[in-house]
DNA sequence: CATGAATGAGAGTTCATTCAT
DNA sequence: GATGAATGAACTCTCATTCAT
């Protein structure tokens, strides 16, 4: 959009660049704040996590964030928001390091790149459990929910697009992609929280297993595929 | 030992009577105050459930709280140890239901119970996480830690031994009552905070269809071993 | 007084024997009580000893402290009548330790056993400052007050009385003694609290050396009689 | 520096201007509140003092306090160092009082001074003691402790030095000023906690002895000197 | 935009003390 | 005489948030 402007004939106008180049910094100072609370969170925790704690790290005075974020719950939104770009960005190049493979491959790469991501990144996974279970309806508003759910969803279409591409009906690898998901979410958690290393498990194998049972369903469909052309 | 004393001719002991008296007041009166705990939790979750409003709720100042419970975490851990009863009761009562009834449905009705305890109390799953999670060592220690873990184990021993008894191997059914376990969290807590939801799934067919996959498993293993026989 | 009352010849009265009984069992579980708040306040000072950890110590609950105290401040007041009982003990044992020695040996010897014990149980000294200072009116009655310091006084009056006898004005001699007194608690009360130590001095060097002065002066007192006889 | 900036012919920078008045505005208003905190200790005493009574009397709500001292110990640090200055002050004072006046006079003025301002203000005795002994590692820091020992040590400075200007050697004269300062010190404690008045002594009275003894003892030093040269 | 000051509510916890049993 | 239960007041300290400057 930038590009189109400056293409344009028109001479920039001044004041209009003047409020771009404020809003960049603006945008660049409320990066600034959200790394300082990333770190803070990931550090500390959601307890230490306050906003004293996140402005002293940001270089500013408490009273400060609230220039750029409503309040505090505005602020662990903004995180998981990006929390989840990092996420789509981890999964992305998963899909895309396949090259040219096919099949099976194309499901595991990404499904596995998304539970490493939360595997690697446990408080990653807390955010987003703090931001959906405990925030105030000012902090998670039916919009911004949405466009969460939506950039989540996103990070799991790679798995069900190759369900897809293997003869799975589209229906069907919708309910597979959320299982998976689920099933992720379950041996994360109970990892994090110490239950499984108590049944004396490991969340890892565990995760293989599934997914090569998912991929066993997604090669009968190929094969019910193809016997049926 | 009730029996000893009641066949004995001797007259009940009047200090050891009132002592058991005292006890069980005392017990009440605990009770009583995990009561206004669960409700306060379960009302207003964690933030809302302190000292001040659980003792509130049951009457008392909150000094008093402390009469019965070192410190608030000590609440806490009780509330859970009294909710993981409670599914246990549940998944006890399942499971003694099927009456004569042999094989898939032996694994299917504790493993529903399971769930559907969980789908019914979402704050209980809570309980767990903040529990597990949030506990300073002081009110998790590892000896309660532990305690609790056999628990929630005991919850999921019913259908891990239908699996054995439908021919797996232990080692595996262990395997799969983790992963059966996992996968319920995972729905659970997926369908708590809205994702499922917004994947438009449900969560209780995903779970209904998880278990039929298992069960198809646990009848493959009975085949093997009849073939093997 | 009880002698008297046996060697009479009137036959016991059963009700006073009972009484007396009582008392004495009283006076025990008074001596108990006192015993676990000795080494409360010994091992955790003022702060730590609550009437709580009292009680503990001594096997009671603690509402039954209060059937034998007013209230905490008897406490501490008993506690220090009893500390001014071994001081005045150590101090008898160095006069009587003197054997037949004159004069200036007999100023030293109970001034270093008073001193000593000061410096051997500082807490001590901390327990006559709290009740002195700390205690409300009620804890520390005019006459209770007085009584307390008559066992203080009784504490120097060994080395008053060998003033006396090396020729000092009976006067001359309590106002001598009063300022041993503040010199010790000076010494001490700077010595634990670190600053003499800060100022690179040992106490003990310093209380010798006020000691010798003091004594010189006495030996000068002696001479002058001498002189005037 | 003020010299500097007013010579320059730079304009005052507004800016540094602004943060010198605002620092100015923030310690009088420390400056504020350690009145109220001196206040309500020497009204109330050490367990009156809480922080939620400062905080009224110098017109604060309780959290605000904690925007000047990280915690209350650092009050009641802070109220040591500045009761030290007053003391520091009036012995100057006395010391400066001296004009040209020569040997004894110049050791009675200094020392009379100290012992005067804890005879007349015997909580700053107190404070003293309760900051020395009472105070956790967090509060007096040995940095902290060194500090205010030193400070201690400069109000004896004047004494100890006119002792070495009549010819006692320095480490006679330290240890003479500290002997000096711990009489001191336990003739105001026996005072102030009525036992020298029980003595019926006069603190004053035996402080001026013991000056006047420590007057002879320099004028024999000065004497000594005097005739070996 | 950012600061510094302040609020007000509330947190968990401890305490001496009382009193019916 | 002793218990166990409970009170009520107090404690220090932290927090998100507001607002004049």
């Amino acid at each position: 959009m930038t590009l189109t402007r400056r293409t344009s004939a028109r001479p920039p106008d001044p004041a209009q660049a003047r409020e771009a180049r404020q809003k960049a910094m603006t945008d660049q100072r409320r990066a600034l704040i959200l790394d300082a609370a990333r770190a803070a969170f990931f550090e500390l925790g959601l307890e230490g996590a306050s906003i004293r704690e996140i402005a002293q790290r940001a270089g500013y005075t408490p009273g400060a964030i609230y220039s750029y974020f409503a309040n505090k719950e505005e602020v662990y939104a903004a995180l998981l928001g990006e929390s989840l770009e990092r996420l789509n960005a981890q999964v992305a190049a998963a899909r895309d390091g396949c090259g040219r493979a096919r099949g099976a491959e194309r499901v595991r790469a990404p499904a596995k790149a998304f539970f490493d991501f939360y595997r690697e990144n446990p408080r990653d996974l807390d955010l987003g459990f703090y931001v959906f279970q405990g925030l105030q309806p000012r902090g998670l508003t039916p919009k911004l929910n949405e466009a969460l759910n939506k950039r989540l969803h996103d990070a799991l279409r790679p798995t069900q697009d190759a369900l897809v591409a293997m003869g799975m009906r589209s229906e069907l690898a919708l309910q597979e992609v959320t299982a998976l998901f689920a099933h992720s979410v379950g041996l994360l958690v109970l990892s994090h929280t110490g239950r499984i290393r108590m049944f004396n498990q490991a969340s890892q194998a565990l995760f293989d297993a599934y997914l090569e049972q998912l991929v066993t369903r997604a090669v009968r469909c190929r094969e019910a595929g193809e016997a049926a052309r």
